[in-house]
DNA sequence: GTCATATGCTGAGGTATCCTCAATATGAGG
DNA sequence: CCTCATATTGAGGATACCTCAGCATATGAC
């Protein structure tokens, strides 16, 4: 159904392109943040949790597009390190408040004064018109998902 | 302290906004690719073997930017779907062609006709022009920035 | 106060992609 | 034949996600 063609030939590597650009970006991230021994989503959390300067798993899930369990797996991962910290908190004794500590807040900035990982070193290469014209559109994706989706982590269930 | 306002930090979240968006992607490509029993990895390979019309398992990793071991386990799942063939290359015993198989190319133009999954659909919200200009961008970015290092094999160990 | 029900976290277990390292087989050139 | 490069794969692992079930707590209804 539906007679999408004339535009069609070349367009349908858009994901493919993108698929490209992701795995070199993974692989860029991975390789920089080897000296730190960690990974890129633990990364990723840290430097949402140095931002907020503590929030709750659930808060972080939702930030990090993320189920609220792969959230709890990454904290694991930055607490086994030292670099977080679990509190309950005091609001609600359901909730876990987790936030960097001392040397966690130090690699925050680390990473952030490297650059935030060599990985942005990849968007260097363009120039300030296409970065923005790229964090545009990128933004103008994530947006919202455009359609429901069942692996979507939203409390949609029935 | 230090400002560090020339480079304009703002755009920290590019690689982040990128990783949202990778997100979804993945998550759509999964969701309609549900329907025809197939993982997006093996579609982008099915995809690229009913381009080529079969394509050594060397040739088919270089394409998809991954290792030749992975193109190994990838193949692995087409056959075992019966959906590709693996057969001794005439000109060299020590490679393998792979080949779609009747099924296969057909999955493979369903999946094209199906507008590329509807993981494309993602970048349907976007305009004409947003579209080109992701696609000029992230082809930009594909083309092996000047680090030279492709992950090679890199058996460094100190 | 006591339910029912919603919410927040996590244990258990699973899937998808990719990787490196070390065989094994073959090809090519001395 | 020997040596070196190349093609594929077995073995084993890492990462980053997920769902489902279970428990603790919160909240609103009665």
């Amino acid at each position: 159904m539906t007679q999408q063609q004339g535009t069609n030939n070349r367009d349908d590597t858009l994901s493919e392109a993108f698929w490209s650009v992701a795995r070199q970006l993974r692989r860029a991230a991975v390789d920089s943040l080897a000296q730190w021994d960690i990974s890129p989503s633990q990364a990723r959390a840290l430097r949402v949790l140095a931002h907020h300067d503590g929030a709750r798993l659930s808060e972080l899930a939702e930030q990090l597009h993320i189920a609220a369990r792969s959230a709890t797996e990454v904290v694991d991962g930055l607490e086994a390190k030292g670099l977080v910290q679990r509190r309950p908190d005091p609001d609600d004794r359901r909730a876990t408040l987790v936030a960097p500590t001392g040397p966690g807040a130090d690699l925050a900035s680390a990473i952030r004064t490297a650059h935030g990982t060599q990985a942005e070193r990849l968007f260097d290469q363009l120039n300030a018109t296409d970065r923005a014209h790229l964090g545009r559109i990128l933004r103008k994706l994530t947006a919202e998902p455009s359609g429901g989706s069942k692996h979507a982590p939203r409390r949609e269930q029935a």
